[in-house]
DNA sequence: GATTCTGAAA
DNA sequence: TTCCCTTCAGAATC
């Protein structure tokens, strides 16, 4: 292909970035082409650039797309020809997974290759000097030294080189339990959706190579719990679940005595004040990464070898705190399970996540989820303001960090959140933001509850079952918002201010109107942003994951005529007009 | 023995 | 970079 192709809608470049045109008929279909092997890493209004990195090339090949598949992709939606060197790049990276293989050759753990280069360089790498034993005769492999494979795939990946885990598990004691029929609250009995049984059967595939270990990627509300139950009882093992809060704790507790024979008994809990080691057990990473000073032991590790499990759950792994990886990388010998909605982390610890629990699995786009109804469809609405005129001034004269909490806090927010709430009348309401003082005024002026860190557990139940039974329409939350995954679904959300750049953040706040609602399951996610300032910026950045996802941001920009008074909003009249039947 | 408060850590 | 929330352990209080 040397020709030039003017109507295609990608322009493919050399430093590995993709521009896709937004407006072209067929941006959909690319874009979740793209979406399988590069990532998202700018949307603004018209272009959305895609970047290919060596780990989004290892991920998708464990999770079977091919190099030429890809090259294929790029090739159909080109407008160029694509250039020779990422050509070349995506043929290099896009076959690496496997060809490093971990195994356990007679009891011995043994790094294998097919390729002398490769032998060589490893043998001579510095880095692995310390895990290296006596090398094959036939110079395809090497033996490492006991207890090294955590270590040695951290350091391989760090290299450039993703090894393939076919070492086989430690199998855990064995723990016999079944799938319960329970009645579910529409009156059907529970079944595994299909791509909830196609997740588990892709986790669990290959039986003891390469399969077994790895991570899953589903929406919010895709039912991760459930997915890790189906796992749990395709092994019928000791488990230790491994969770980011309390509340996680107990659900995933709730679930299992809900949805499988497993009895109370059978369970434990292993946090701040119970500390039960049970067949299965459930703990959050706090209890595990504390310590009594900086330089103090991780006393709770302990738990890992307190009993011999058989499989090791993380929930939420981009939460993973850093301390643990350490711990995981001495569990090799367990087979794990990563759940996630999204695999990008701030701390850019995709790498360990990859090498210590394992390769992207399974990937459902949440479009897909909800073009099956299985999630909300939202509407997601930036409302760009401006900033008064005193508040400008004041935003001018203040350093960088002042400036975002001043644009973040722009009092012409209030107005807008009254004009949203005016045609959302028979909405359930979650208004969401960073700043407490920010949220108080708004509860002043609205007269609304406010739920905040602070706020008592009694009384957070209280206020979420009032607002569940309808009996309360608007609900205003801080950043407990983020954590408690006990709050109540609604059908709209506000998000006055949000952190720096989260893109985390944004799914979970999306994810929180995304429970389906009756016949017409719509959502809607308005985000208040102050024009020409800094929390613009941020607010794009936290937008991407939610584009990546196919998620389409509609744009209106507010504006103030001579007299002082707001334009008239055209998008979001639009918007209604649109939604509503 | 149970509940509530405190400070530190992330 | 901020601000906020959560969690844990241990002490204080009933």
């Amino acid at each position: 292909m040397d020709t030039y192709r003017p109507t295609n809608p990608l322009i493919v470049q050399s430093d590995r970035t993709l521009l896709l045109e937004v407006a072209h008929p067929d941006f959909e279909r690319a874009r979740d082409e793209l979406a399988r092997f590069a990532e998202l890493v700018k949307s603004p209004e018209h272009i959305h650039t895609f970047k290919v990195s060596p780990l989004s090339l290892w991920n998708a090949s464990a999770s079977g797309v091919d190099s030429n598949e890809i090259i294929a992709i790029l090739e159909r939606w080109s407008k160029f020809q694509l250039p020779q060197n990422l050509l070349q790049e995506i043929n290099d990276h896009g076959t690496r997974y496997g060809r490093l293989k971990l195994v356990s050759n007679n009891g011995r753990l043994a790094l294998e290759m097919d390729d002398r280069g490769l032998f060589w360089e490893i043998e001579h790498q510095k880095s692995l000097q310390e895990f290296l034993a006596e090398p094959y005769a036939d110079q395809r492999g090497i033996f490492l030294r006991e207890g090294s494979r955590g270590e040695v795939k951290l350091r391989l990946i760090r290299l450039g080189h993703p090894v393939k885990d076919m070492a086989g598990f430690k199998v855990g004691d064995s723990l016999g339990f079944g799938i319960r029929d329970t009645l579910l609250s529409n009156n059907k009995i529970f079944a595994f959706r299909k791509y909830q049984k196609e997740a588990v059967d892709v986790f669990h595939a290959g039986g003891g190579s390469d399969g077994g270990a790895g991570v899953l990627v589903l929406p919010c509300g895709a039912g991760k719990t459930i997915i890790g139950i189906g796992c749990m009882a395709r092994l019928q093992t000791h488990t230790l679940v491994l969770t980011t809060n309390v509340t996680a704790v107990k659900q995933w507790k709730q679930e299992l005595i809900d949805k499988t024979t497993l009895t109370s008994e059978q369970i434990g809990l292993y946090m701040g004040d119970t500390k039960e080691i049970r067949p299965v057990t459930i703990a959050t990473y706090q209890i595990l990464t504390y310590r009594r000073s900086k330089t103090a032991p991780f006393e709770h590790f302990k738990l890992f070898e307190s009993a011999n499990w058989g499989l090791v759950i993380y929930d939420e792994v981009h939460m993973l705190p850093a301390p643990i990886f350490r711990a995981v990388a001495e569990l090799q010998a367990k087979r794990r399970l990563g759940l996630t909605a999204t695999l990008v982390r701030e701390d850019g610890k995709e790498e360990d996540v990859f090498s210590l629990i394992g390769p992207k699995r399974v990937d459902v786009p949440w479009k897909v989820l909800e073009k099956d109804g299985f999630i909300a469809t939202a509407y997601c609405l930036e409302i760009r303001i401006p900033l008064p005129t005193d508040e400008r001034m004041e935003y001018a004269v203040a350093n960088n960090r002042a400036r975002f909490r001043i644009a973040s806090e722009n009092s012409l927010k209030l107005a807008i959140v009254d004009e949203l709430l005016s045609k959302h009348k028979n909405d359930n309401v979650l208004i969401i933001g960073q700043y407490l003082d920010q949220l108080r005024v708004i509860a002043n002026r609205l007269q609304v509850p406010i739920i905040t860190g602070k706020t008592p557990e009694r009384e957070r139940e209280n206020l979420y079952s009032r607002f569940k039974q309808g009996e309360l329409g608007v609900l205003i939350v801080s950043k407990v918002a983020n954590f408690a995954i006990d709050l109540p679904d609604a059908s709209m959300a506000i998000q006055v201010s949000g952190t720096f750049g989260s893109r985390q953040e944004e799914a979970q706040r999306l994810g929180r109107i995304l429970r389906p609602k009756g016949v017409r399951n719509i959502s809607y996610f308005y985000s208040l942003v102050s024009r020409e300032t800094n929390e613009q910026e941020f607010a794009q950045n936290r937008q991407l994951f939610l584009t990546e996802q196919g998620y389409r941001y509609l744009v209106e920009s507010r504006h103030i005529d001579s007299n002082g008074k707001l334009s008239e909003p055209t998008v979001w009249q639009q918007l209604l007009e649109d939604t509503r039947l």
